[in-house]
DNA sequence: GGTTAGGTTTGG
């Protein structure tokens, strides 16, 4: 349905997709198979818009092939395309003679009018949302001042020449407003507030603006869905709005969004990518408008007018100040109605202890317990009020800037807090208070924003740090972790201070440990703290102890081998016949991925969404046919999302659901068979910053499945030896995540490393390290349908492995 | 082509 203006820069912008391919309008014919094929020209007729009924449109225009030695060599190089509905409207208002276009997602019909015309005896026609526009402009008169202009002159001369540029938006300085117009305007974000709910149906933005002409306007946007609002992340961000109404209140000028209203929003720093934040499916991104944008950034920067950004690290954060947090949520739990706690993190310490809220593991979403490093890093912030109702929508994981947060010193009056801190007055306490005064809120960002880039490389850089702390011991400090108990050692050394173990409970139960007969003779329910050593553990071959895990059937499979996933894309493969995409989808051909060049001649069918397209977001989700595992594999390197599918009944279909949905760099995500009803369905993107595994997983019915690692443990101490399961709390005890034990080798290497620290191959029990546990004991069924207690590890963290055991003599 | 809000904190 789109209309894309393309950059006419070499910077960001929309752009044809590499796959289609174009076909010269000379040789279209009647039986030309449109799919994946594109059909370039210069508009050389645009005939009105015809609305035929309210919300029904038609226009006509003609094209023409470019290529002059095409025209001369031939004579069908105009065709008449005919539009309708939407890309129609949109086409009227994008489009002007003189522009060069290129239709994707057409089909071709006979034309009626060939004897009239002399035109091509066939046209094109665009309509419903497979059909697509690209729109390139001559560009504007080279600007003098430019370095650039020599250079454009001379490339361009001869397009410039034949056309002058005529801007199809004007642009009021807000120092020209009158009251009572519609106008479109430019303004540098002095203060913004995130939508928040109105008292009518909208959502309700509101910020000010100023430009060059100093005047600062208030702004209030009305929009029922969220994704048409500003994106503005921070003061001094740029946003250019289209149809906003001038009205007076209390004696001044503000702009309200009026019909047809559209926002885009830019990065206000000097330099800063040229990324345009918009939920918009067509608007106008030209080299004026960055000019603009450009001019803006550095007026801007040469003013005082904005205040200063309040955003700063944990580390910096004074009692009492109000401040922006831009952080990662790691864990949120409700705490009341009125009251919601986000667990967080910028990789910064802060130096005053901070609040300590307890909350039920059960009501926990995301890990219940940390690392003890990481731990002491961790925010708790409780949001009240309104931004309960934006907390419930966040997802562990995202990345987060909350606006006008509050440190309050000493503040321990959390309802539901069962801490004993809470008398403690030497504590930092977060609240995001009710209300959105001062800009109050929280706004996920995306994960391309700079901040967020560099928020990552602080959380990166802390686990690096943190890893190699826990790798580098001195001689001393090894031998202490080594000079374990001897296996006479009694029940009463299980308390002795001087024995050094290398793992840590994060839990808050105060319990005296006890020995595993204890445990044994207990009852299921129960929770224990043991001190004990790994006698032996399964699997030995520790690949299989990552499995997946259906959260909503509670099923555990194993991985599937790459043998056996192999043998489902060829079987899906095997499966040939026609086959029809859905509307929504725009198919092309990709080469097949091969080591030797000469292999590369196979190609393979290739299907893209045309929403994405439109956005110019060739990159993010494929649809790939016919492929083997290898070359889907190969394939990751170039999209960030890749869904294998394969024909069935005519049709588009996922592959067997033992075969990994979908394929993300280096991570498979695989869905649950009895959970999910699986069809090739369209994502919707709108609004969507990034397009991850949940929700592709969403819209293609995928229930996914999860990665957890299962190990089942045998302990010993003095007096008996006991079975555990190690699963729930897996991720904590080796301090490194599933999904990365699925995808990498270093994190598996943390794993093996972990286990023959704890358990030395080869090694008698003497040498084996001392283990701090806490055990749940509890009743489940085993496989013959009986009743027995059984035991898991859980809140526990090894902090001392050791692959530098084997050669602890200087090096 | 309606209504909503119309910056500005003390409080869990």
């Amino acid at each position: 349905m789109p209309v894309c203006v393309l950059s006419d820069g070499a910077g960001p912008g929309a752009q044809v997709p590499a796959h289609l391919t174009m076909i010269p309008i000379s040789h279209i014919t009647t039986s030309t198979d449109s799919s994946g094929k594109t059909v370039k020209g210069k508009v050389v007729r645009k005939e009105r818009l015809v609305s035929s009924a309210s919300d029904d449109f038609i226009l006509k225009t003609v094209i023409q092939e470019e290529d002059s030695q095409a025209i001369a060599s031939s004579q069908n190089t105009s065709i008449s395309v005919v539009l309708l509905g939407a890309l129609a409207k949109d086409f009227n208002e994008a489009v002007n003679q003189g522009d060069v276009v290129v239709a994707s997602g057409f089909t071709v019909d006979k034309s009626g009018s060939v004897h009239k015309d002399k035109l091509h005896p066939c046209k094109l026609l665009l309509s419903g949302d497979n059909a697509c526009l690209y729109v390139s402009r001559p560009p504007p008169p080279p600007d003098p001042r430019s370095p650039l202009a020599n250079k454009r002159s001379t490339t361009l001369s001869a397009e410039v020449s034949t056309k002058a540029k005529v801007p199809k938006y004007t642009y009021v300085r807000l120092g020209d407003l009158k009251a009572g117009s519609v106008v479109n305007v430019y303004g540098v974000v002095v203060f913004f507030k995130q939508p928040f709910k109105s008292r009518g149906t909208d959502f309700c933005s509101s910020l000010k603006i100023t430009d060059q002409s100093n005047q600062k306007i208030g702004c209030t946007i009305f929009c029922e869905k969220l994704e048409d609002h500003p994106k503005i992340f921070q003061i001094g961000d740029i946003v250019r709005m289209h149809r906003v109404k001038t009205q007076f209140f209390n004696d001044s000028i503000t702009l309200v969004n009026t019909f047809g209203f559209s926002v885009v929003t830019f990065d206000g720093a000097v330099g800063g990518a040229m990324e345009p934040r918009t939920s918009s499916r067509s608007f106008h991104f030209d080299q004026e408008v960055r000019r603009t944008v450009e001019e803006l950034r550095s007026w801007s920067a040469s003013q005082t007018i904005l205040p200063p950004v309040p955003t700063i690290p944990l580390s910096a954060v004074q009692p009492k100040a109000y401040f922006d947090l831009t952080c990662q949520l790691l864990a949120k739990a409700p705490i009341d109605t009125t009251c919601t706690l986000l667990r967080v993190w910028d990789g910064t310490r802060c130096p005053r202890t901070l609040l300590n809220v307890i909350v039920e593991p059960d009501a926990t979403e995301g890990p219940t317990s940390f690392s003890k490093e990481k731990e002491k890093l961790i925010a708790n912030v409780l949001v009240y009020d309104n931004h309960v109702e934006v907390a419930r929508e966040l997802k562990p994981g995202a990345f987060l800037r909350i606006y006008n947060l509050r440190a309050i010193p000493g503040s321990s009056k959390v309802p539901g807090l069962t801490s004993s801190q809470s008398e403690e007055v030497d504590h930092l306490a977060f609240h995001l208070h009710g209300g959105t005064a001062y800009g109050r809120g929280i706004r996920v960002l995306p994960e391309t924003s700079p901040d967020v880039q560099e928020l990552k490389r602080t959380l990166q850089a802390f686990s690096e740090d943190h890893e190699d702390r826990l790798s580098d011991f001195s001689d001393s400090e090894l031998l202490e972790v080594w000079s374990t108990p001897p296996e006479s050692t009694k029940v009463k050394q299980l308390c002795a201070e001087t024995v050094k173990c290398c793992t840590e409970r994060s839990c808050s139960h105060d319990l005296q440990p006890v020995t595993l007969s204890k445990v044994k003779r207990s009852g299921p329910g129960r929770v224990h703290h043991v001190r004990v050593q790994l006698r032996s553990y399964e699997p030995h071959a520790l690949h299989q102890a990552l499995k997946l895990y259906c959260s909503k059937c509670s099923s555990m499979l194993d991985v599937p081998d790459d043998e056996l996933v192999s043998g489902l894309f060829s079987e899906a493969n095997s499966d040939s016949g026609p086959c029809s995409p859905p509307p929504w989808l725009l198919s092309g051909k990709v080469d097949a991925p091969g080591d030797a060049p000469g292999s590369a001649d196979r190609s393979l069918t290739v299907h893209l969404s045309s929403e994405l397209l439109a956005e110019g977001k060739t990159k993010e989700l494929l649809f790939l046919m016919g492929s083997t595992l290898e070359e889907t594999c190969r394939l990751t390197a170039g999209y960030q999302n890749i869904v294998p599918v394969r024909p069935s009944g005519g049709h588009l279909a996922l592959l067997d659901l033992s075969a990994p949905f979908l394929f993300r760099g280096r991570r498979r995500y695989y869905g649950c068979k009895r959970c999910s009803d699986a069809a090739v369905r369209e994502p919707s993107t709108e609004g969507v910053e990034v397009i991850d595994e949940r929700m592709i997983a969403e819209a293609l019915g995928v229930q996914l499945l999860q990665f957890v690692l299962l190990m089942k443990l045998e302990l010993r101490d003095a007096t008996d030896t006991l079975h555990v399961f190690l699963w729930r709390d897996a991720e904590l005890f080796f301090n490194v995540s599933a999904d990365d034990v699925a995808a990498n080798q270093e994190a598996q290497n943390i794993i093996h490393q972990t286990m023959d620290t704890l358990c030395p191959p080869g090694g008698g029990t003497g040498e084996r390290p001392w283990l701090d546990l806490c055990l749940t004991s509890y009743r489940a069924e085993d496989d013959a349908g009986q009743n027995q207690t059984c035991y898991q590890v859980g809140h526990t963290t090894v902090t001392k492995p050791s692959s530098t055991r084997s050669e602890p003599g200087p090096a």
